[in-house]
DNA sequence: CGGGATTCACG
DNA sequence: ATCGTTA
DNA sequence: TAACGATAGTGAATCCCG
């Protein structure tokens, strides 16, 4: 059944403005004992506030070096966190802090001298920031407290549920929304209290920690200023909206260096430079405004205003948007203060880059929202409750992944009984359950020793959860729940077609494959990426589709998610018929011998498909579970077993700048193969995964001693576009790749003019595997090779189209 | 109308 | 996709 | 070992600027 309210777009988007100001106080919970089963604390995540102090303990005491000097002073914390490996001496002087944790990590040290000074930035930074943005009353009581409690708790630590609950009550006692957090619920929360918990989170590499910054921080939220939630929230997992609503900033890193520069009066030059040097716009945006003299003091930021005006650069659009969207930019810049600009810029790219993401921000929900409701009763929260809401959380999002819906059920209901008020609902779209990759038969045999199991064909197209609400609406989702309705009217049009009378409403877990209606056969991905993306007329779709259904999680009012597979299969195929290259249900084959797999295999691969899905049939463990890799879904695919991937070996003609962990290194690298007929090198790909930290040290310290100021002559490479590396190298280093398949490109050289005129090919996933020091570069893979390679892949995906003749076929849309 | 920037799909 | 860190 | 986050790829469509 729907949740309390609909999930409609308008009325979500509205709701964000109005949520400040509109807050409904917080409902009392009715009391509600959870009965502490034994299994939950013996299990794996209880976290609790109790032990995370124990971790902020056991630091301080080895650390009594700490410098807390800063903690008294209002010092702003950026000050000693911008600092990043930073060359300009002229803003160094006043710090002292020796490193960022940031340089170090991605420098490689020995582990343990790295922890230790990890350790100690983190007390000082905490402090800092704690005193800075004057959090609450409660931060100080916390700190003041955690001496004497720290005995009680080492001593006794592992069983005595009575001395935690005894810390716990005295910490969620002392939590106070203090004097300064009242205008919180005026004004809002403040930025710079959200950029203080960005700075601490980003200090510590442990997630534990991680977790409780994040959690205490939404704490203070829902005691001072509940109506911020769902903003903050928003704002720490760095976006705007649900994905269903495909509200998108419309920013890059483009237009940023032209807001940054134009804010702070550096040149656009500058500003690269000094992104190169530090891998991250957001500390150069930091460091550009520290430069410029201040005049007065701005109006501080507030998370509302921060956030509405992210909502208005997103529905900027038509001419001239990207000089307003600029001009917001400039106007919130001018307003940053301390560290707000850093993560200001940081949320506009898309990455906060703080080792915080979704999972670990709803773990932090559900543990504020439970410690929160116990400590409205004057309560405690128990540790089998925050477990429970935990679990009851992510749960619930996976099923309705809304904050819109959640955030305020949570804040008037709790998280009791949120499983029955929040749940999967036809036209939102739930986040798609991940299959773990296999390299070989046997490790399914293994996994699934002694377990009914299926097999079904892998397809290569996009993956597609069909939705039909009652009242008779049907939309598509993609992976990651953009509605795609726009993109597949014939989808949604022939619905109606596959569909029986008796089903009225369903969520349908597909694939959806390019299909050549003549051949009655599948295409490859390529052709169906070549699909206009918006605003499909039916009437002119030009690359046809088949839908192949796997799953079934939904059907006329009831979920199917915890139904065995066996059981949502049968159930699928009752509810739909199958219609010649419209809508077929995907292959499947329940034999359990190696024998039988294998033969499975081969012919999906003769059949066109990546490989094969291999899933737990029946059971429990059979369920459906959205957003999960779970190791009930396996896949087996092609490329990665024996002789069918292709490995090639290829020449490093460039590289680009690293970003992030990747600062001072280089973090791709353009690669070629050899022609010998022209002698010369032609461009094939980039490649930028599969290197370990210390391969991308290696390479680095080997490679710029061959670092040339322009291309060769005797390379053939496109000659401009974003394929153009910062640094050109002398034809010297040979590496092995590996590739899943290669594909016609209309900006890589290699072959180009062997399989077609103008097309050159490329590798589509290509990963490092290894340096080939005993191959010379004129020894590398040849351009007829690769055109070789092309043909004979094209050749099994067009079973008998007949070599290089059908090659071109493939791709004439 | 071409090219740059952005976003999205796949892995 | 791969890798590294944490638990 | 699993979970999670951070880093990377090609190619196509689409939007905006000049």
């Amino acid at each position: 059944m729907p949740p309390k309210k609909a999930p409609g777009k308008q009325a979500t988007l509205g709701s964000f403005f109005a949520m400040p100001a509109g807050v409904k106080p917080p409902v009392p919970v009715k009391e509600e004992k959870v009965a502490s089963s034994p299994a939950i604390e013996a299990g794996s995540s209880p976290v609790t506030e109790k032990k995370e102090e124990d971790v902020e303990v056991a630091e301080v005491k080895k650390d009594d070096d700490v410098k807390m000097s800063d903690a008294e002073s209002d010092v702003e914390p950026s000050k000693k966190t911008t600092k990043r490996k930073v060359v300009d001496s002229s803003s160094e002087s006043e710090t002292a802090t020796p490193k960022s944790p940031k340089t170090k990590r991605t420098k490689s040290p020995p582990k343990k001298q790295a922890k230790t000074t990890k350790r100690s930035i983190i007390e000082t930074t905490n402090d800092s920031i704690d005193s800075a943005i004057s959090v609450s009353k409660a931060a100080a009581k916390e700190d003041a407290a955690t001496p004497e409690a720290e005995s009680e708790v080492s001593d006794k630590e592992a069983d005595v549920p009575d001395a935690v609950a005894k810390k716990a009550a005295e910490e969620i006692k002392a939590f106070k929304p203090a004097e300064k957090t009242k205008d919180w619920e005026k004004e809002g929360v403040p930025y710079a209290a959200l950029c203080a918990t960005f700075e601490k989170i980003e200090s510590t590499t442990k997630r534990l920690e991680i977790l409780s910054y994040t959690s205490k921080f939404f704490r203070t939220v829902i005691a001072a200023s509940p109506g911020s939630l769902l903003q903050v929230v928003y704002l720490t997992i760095n976006r705007i909206a649900p994905d269903y609503e495909g509200v998108e900033l419309g920013i890059g890193e483009g237009l940023l260096i032209k807001a940054i520069s134009e804010a702070t009066g550096r040149s656009i030059a500058q500003v690269k430079q000094d992104y190169q040097e530090t891998g991250d716009l957001g500390t150069v945006a930091q460091r550009s405004k520290g430069m410029q003299p201040t005049m007065f003091k701005p109006k501080p930021l507030t998370v509302p205003s921060v956030f509405s005006n992210l909502k208005e650069i997103a529905t900027t659009s038509g001419q001239s948007s990207q000089a307003k969207k600029i001009g917001i930019i400039k106007k919130l810049l001018s307003s940053c203060q301390g560290n707000e600009a850093k993560y200001l810029i940081r949320s506009l790219e898309g990455k906060l880059r703080i080792r915080l993401a979704e999972k670990t921000v709803l773990t932090a929900l559900a543990q504020a929202v439970v410690a929160s409701e116990a400590d409205k009763k004057g309560k405690i929260a128990k540790t089998e409750d925050i477990v429970q809401g935990e679990d009851t959380l992510k749960t619930v999002f996976s099923n309705l992944p809304s904050y819109d819906i959640i955030v305020p059920e949570l804040l008037n209901n709790g998280v009791n009984g949120l499983g029955d008020r929040c749940t999967l609902t036809p036209g939102v779209p739930l986040k798609p359950m991940l299959a773990k990759p296999t390299k070989a038969i046997t490790e399914v045999l293994d996994r699934f020793e002694n377990q009914k199991f299926t097999c079904e064909y892998k397809y290569d197209g996009e993956r597609a959860q069909i939705h039909l609400t009652p009242d008779g609406k049907s939309k598509v989702y993609s992976r990651n729940s953009e509605d795609m309705s726009g993109r597949y009217p014939d989808i949604v049009s022939r619905l109606e077609r596959v569909v029986n009378d008796a089903t009225k409403s369903f969520v349908l877990d597909c694939e959806a494959v390019a299909w050549d209606i003549q051949e009655k056969k599948i295409l490859p991905f390529q052709v169906l990426s070549t699909r206009k993306r918006k605003d499909v007329q039916e009437a002119d779709v030009k690359i046809k589709v088949c839908v192949f259904a796997f799953d079934l999680l939904y059907l006329n009012g009831e979920s199917l998610l915890t139904k065995s597979l066996s059981e949502r299969r049968t159930k699928m195929h009752e509810a739909f018929q199958e219609v010649e290259g419209e809508f077929l249900f995907a292959k499947w084959m329940d034999g359990q011998s190696i024998e039988e797999i294998q033969f499975f295999l081969d012919e999906s691969v003769k059949d066109s498909c990546e490989g094969l899905m291999v899933k737990m049939l029946e059971g429990p463990e059979s369920g459906y579970e959205p957003s999960k890799r779970s190791r009930n879904w396996l896949k087996i695919k092609k490329d990665y077993l024996a002789g069918v991937g292709d490995s090639l070996d290829l020449v490093v003609l460039g590289a680009y700048h690293g970003r992030g962990k990747r600062t001072n290194v280089y973090g791709a690298f353009l690669l070629g193969c050899y022609n010998p007929e022209a002698e010369q090198w032609e461009s094939i790909c980039k490649v930028g995964t599969g290197f370990s930290e210390e391969d991308l040290e290696n390479h680095h310290k080997v490679l710029k001693e061959h670092v040339i100021v322009k291309p060769k002559g005797y390379y053939s490479v496109a000659d401009s576009g974003p394929n153009k590396p910062d640094v050109w190298f002398e034809p010297r280093v040979v590496w092995e790749l590996l590739t899943a398949d290669l594909s016609l490109s209309p900006t890589y050289k290699a072959a180009i003019g062997m399989v077609n005129a103008e097309k050159g090919i490329s590798l589509r996933f290509p990963r490092y595997l290894r340096v080939r020091d005993d191959k010379k570069p004129e020894e590398a893979t040849t351009s007829e090779q690769v055109a070789e390679m092309y043909r004979a892949q094209a050749s099994t995906q067009k079973a008998s189209g007949g070599g290089a003749g059908g090659v071109d076929d493939d791709f004439e849309y």
